[in-house]
This record gives structure tokens, sequence and C-alpha cells, in this order.
DNA sequence: CGAATCTTTGAAAGACGTCAACATTGGTGG
DNA sequence: CCACCAATGTTGACGTCTTTCAAAGATTCG
């Protein structure tokens, strides 16, 4: 349990900082942020951020997922991304200094850092690995989304949901995925009952494992060619 | 006719320049860009970049329209974007310091300045404002594809046709709005003959007033009632 | 163990895409 | 300047994918 597992993160250790935004930090930055961050345990299906408010930094994931998603004009939530360990999530919002514009939310129990934005965004003027690493965060996010709308738009639900399993097989790693039925259904972009009977399709031809709510890709080669990829 | 209009641009006087990313360059940069960017004519359908090429710097559009888009794996258009006068085409993927991930072309006969990689780059470390433009710049698109996701995944063909008619509308700003059916379908994400049925039924309506290939929205009110906002 | 939530299945209706034929338009060369 | 052709736009018919609504079955958690 998670719980039990929970520490005050150090930054200097933290493995995932390599691969992310703060990989270019240096000393002095490091400890500057070990100092004054924050480290708080979340259960699941707790928000981070809403859609309107203000944000007073970005948050760090050390452990957990969470999905960011924006609601329609019927309420019904659209998934436009799932961040894992490792990932900074909320930053769009504190460079733009606007308000969230999605929201934010655990879909397991998690361990998050906290960033206030007056230890962040000084950081931007003086070092320009940093302002390197977010120009092409900022542009891979703006490649996947122009990927998403294209997907979108000309692909069948059968496509998407294939697409979307490969994508949900790299953020869940070696373990299952786990996600409810509704979650996965609003970021295919489809009703929840078509999403299941897709399912039963999959696991009947072979390309999945369903234990519950816990789903296996089988077969990532036919996956792929189902996705029309 | 534009080409006869056709000039090379000045950089100091040009008024589009005050209300996007340049504006917060200095004199002594204004004044490097004017010696070394250059300007060129476009007619209809001329390719500024595709898909998979390198960028050498970013294009500047001092007039026409350009469409941004992505082709599909049945090799179909989808329009992500629709630039004019004013707007920087092209800097994500030089600021990413990657290949293109979209192409662009433009829609009618144009002008569009060029800035070699060469003479932009380098303000990056120099000027804050720009930095920060750059950003603020990123983060909007982001939320406008967030946006154009969400739409896609819970609006319906006709809801989207008045969605996309009335950004047209601000992209068109006092003339109608002038794209063939088929750039029009690829905007919208549906099939040609589907968006002229339901053109026809918007006429029918009173929405809009059709001339061959032009269009007016006539009651941007009652638009927005249909795109369901 | 039981209530609440989440998941699954069925049936019916509708939205949308595809194919094929036809009409109109705009641009080109004679 | 006109006639013609290729490209673009339009209409109809049809099939199917997808959604919606309703009800029954599982799971989970207190």
């Amino acid at each position: 349990m998670l719980e039990n597992n929970f520490r005050n993160v150090s930054c200097s250790t933290c493995l995932h900082r390599k691969d992310n935004l703060l990989g270019g930090l240096i000393e002095a930055e490091i400890n500057h942020l070990e100092d004054h961050k924050s480290c708080n345990y979340y259960k699941k299906n707790q928000l981070l951020f809403v859609d309107g408010s203000y944000p007073r930094g970005v948050f760090c994931i050390n452990e957990g997922k969470v999905k960011i998603f924006k609601r329609g004009d019927e309420g019904k939530e659209q998934i436009i991304q799932i961040a894992k360990g490792g990932e900074l999530v909320g930053f769009r919002a504190m460079f733009a200094e606007e308000a969230y514009k999605v929201s934010a939310e655990t879909l397991e129990e998690s361990n998050i850092c906290f960033i206030r934005k007056e230890d962040f965004l000084p950081m931007l003027d003086t070092n320009p690995m940093l302002r390197n690493g977010i120009l092409k965060e900022l542009s891979r996010e703006l490649t996947d989304r122009a990927d998403f709308i294209t997907n979108m738009a000309q692909k069948s639900v059968r496509q998407r949901l294939a697409i979307s399993l490969l994508l949900l097989m790299e953020v869940y790693q070696d373990e299952p995925i786990n996600l409810s039925r509704e979650d996965m259904a609003n970021f295919v972009g489809t009703a929840t009952e078509t999403l299941i009977r897709l399912l039963k399709d999959f696991k009947e031809e072979g390309l999945i494992e369903i234990n519950t709510r816990k789903i296996t890709v089988l077969d990532p080669k036919k996956m792929l060619l189902v996705s029309g990829h």
C-alpha cells in the first residue's frame, strides 16, 4: 500500500528528475527546490486543480497517475492526457499566468510534490536548459494533440480504442491497464457501452485479456494493425 | 489583385508586428530582422512546408491565409488551424529543433515574410519579452487544441460546423468565408457530402448566406445556440 | 452482508459515411 | 470572347456504426 510507503521525496536523489524538465538544474537550484517544495500523499480520485482556478505552482508526480481532462458543454469529461510518475503537471497555466483550462485528478493513490511558482519561475531567467526543455515539452504536447485531433476526426471508435490501448500500455508500462470503463471511454471519446462492446470484441479476437477492470494487451503488433496506423 | 500589390514589407512599419510575437522586439532587433528577412509572394495552394521536412526558420504572414494540416493514415487532410495576416507559422518545429509534424499551404494568394532561424533563435536568449510571448502563444495553442479534441469527441457534426463557422468568421473578419467545401469538411472533420447537406440546412434556417463558395454568417447568436456552447 | 457503484447486455433509432450519378464552375487555349 | 474540360460541388439512396435508454448482473467497500 502506497500510504505506508509515503515519504518526503528528495529532489537530489529523485530518479525521475533526470528524465524530465528538471534534468538540467544545477546543484544550487536543486537544493533550493529541495528546501522549498512540499510533498503530498493523494488518495484515488482527488483533484489537483480544476478548470478556472489559478495556478500557484506546478505538480511533479513522484508516484501514481493523474488524468488531465476537460468537461464538454454537457458536463461529460474528455480526457486529454494521462500523466504518470516523473511527469510535471499544470505547468502550462503557470507559464501563461492564466487560469487552468483543464482539470487534473488522481487515478490511483499517488505521491505528488508541489513547487510554488515563486520558486520555479525565476529559474526560467537563469537556466537556458530549463527554458529549452519547456519549449520542447510544450512542442511535444502540441504535436500529440494534433495527432489526437486527427485521430478523433478520421478514425472509427474501434481504431481509436486500439490506439488508446497502445498509448495506455506506455503509461502503465509492465502493469496491466487499470482504468474505469467510464474513464477509458472518456479517453477514447465514446459512450461507455460502446467501449465495453468493443473490449469484448478485442478479447474474443485474442487481442487483450480482461481481469475485471484490469486489461492486458496480448498482441501489440496486431493491435497496431487494428488501429490502422 | 495581390500580385500587383506585392511589396517588400518593412518590419519597422508593419502593423501586424505590434499584435504578434514580435511586438516586444527592441529597435536594434527590428532593424536586424528588417535587413535579414525575405519577403515572398505566394499563389493560392502553394506549400510553405511539409510534414517531415526540417525548418530553416519561421514564416510571418503579412497578407493572406494559410492552412495548417496533417494527413491521416488514409491520406485525408485534417486542418488543425487556419492562420491569417499577422500570424507566425511554423515556429513550433523551429523551437523544438525537429522536423515539421504538420504541413502548411496557402489558401489564397499571400505575401509572407521568412525569418531564418539563425536570425530568430538568438533573440530568445536576449529578449525575455519574446520568450514570454512564445510561452504564452504555445500555451494558447495547447488550450485551443484541448477544446478542439473535446469538441471532436462530444459534438455532432452539425454542432461542429456551427463552431467552425464561428471560428472562421474571426479568421475572415468582415469578408465572407471563402474555403473549398473539401477544406471546410477537413476542418470540421466530416465528409464533404455531409458538410454540403448541413450547409444547406443552415441556409434554409436563415443562419447563413451562400454565394457559390462564399459563406456569410447572418445570425452569429443563433449559430452559437446551434453549436451547443 | 448490503447498499452503492460500476459493468454488461439488448433493442431500437438516428446520424453519418460511402458510392454513384449529375450539375455547376472556373480557368485555359483556340 | 467563347467553348470546352477538368475540377469542384450537389443530390439521392443505402448501409452501418454508434448512441441512447432501460434493465439486469457484478464488484467493491463500509
